[in-house]
DNA sequence: TTCCTTGCAAACGATTTGCATTGGA
DNA sequence: TCCAATGCAAATCGTTTGCAAGGAA
């Protein structure tokens, strides 16, 4: 995505133009999958400080220009919410710490929204969200950006 | 469970027979869910610092007496492992702070299986695990324990 | 100019660890 | 007795917050 667009995508949420929001979301367009906050620190040319990117993935997340969601190992991860369609399930890799993003088909979708009514009125609650995740290894490291070469 | 049994529960594992072992052991035996090492401590009638708790929880689970998992909110949750069969899904409820286990049918887990197979298959990677929760909110309040009037 | 945002450092909350003491086998 | 387990306090780690300085509108 141009960097014009990003900036579009903040002005239409009414949030101001600042040099780390764009940072940020440049380096998360940039990614193939949801990075911790510590990878955009990592990726970013310019020095951005832990405490702003926290408070910047806040406001995006509040703009719902990002989705949120934990590592395994508790850490927050962000991703672009444009970057994934429709629903958010990851697969987790132990060995590069990369998360990938997944699609579930339709049908499978529809099946786990049948569950998920069958649990919630079996309960008594009204249900706002679920995560479905695959934890394994692959044989790869490191993290990857698009312009990396893979 | 009577003590003895969660004695001997010890003794099969070589684990030694210690107070706040047999006390956490009787506290997760007494609940209807996974609780975090925070309720453990509540539950419990005698003073157990936090840190024994962790270490107690974790050689349990080496032992694999007991299992964990995160909650949203990042904290370390206990479940007694034979208290749940096969695999372990779970609903978290928002506004009581609860967490129940819930059971999928067979049918449903074997399509999970058959999804997990497909996206690890397509990325290469050997899978260890895979979670599905679902997120929601109830009317009741608080943590309840099997012997607490529901 | 006027706030909103940032940078830096201190504060926090969950979890871990060092170390001297205690208690199980 | 002897070593593993415990209690207490200090340390860690990810994340949050207070506050003064900087920058967008």
């Amino acid at each position: 995505m141009a960097k014009k667009q990003l900036t579009e995508l903040l002005r239409q949420e009414g949030l101001s133009i600042t040099s780390p929001r764009l940072n940020v979301l440049a380096i998360l367009d940039q990614s193939d999958g949801p990075l911790s906050v510590e990878n955009i620190v990592e990726h970013s040319t310019t020095q951005i400080p832990l405490s702003t990117v926290y408070r910047v993935v806040a406001d995006l997340l509040d703009a719902k220009i990002v989705r949120t969601f934990s590592s395994p190992d508790k850490k927050l991860l962000v991703e672009l919410t444009r970057s994934t369609s429709g629903h958010h399930h990851h697969l987790y890799c132990q060995s590069c710490e990369k998360v990938f993003d997944i699609d579930l088909d339709t049908k499978m979708e529809r099946l786990i929204e049948n569950v998920i009514k069958d649990v919630s009125d079996s309960h008594g609650m009204r249900v706002y969200d679920h995560s479905f995740e695959i934890y394994g290894t692959c044989d790869r490291g490191g993290h990857h950006l698009k312009s990396d070469q893979d």
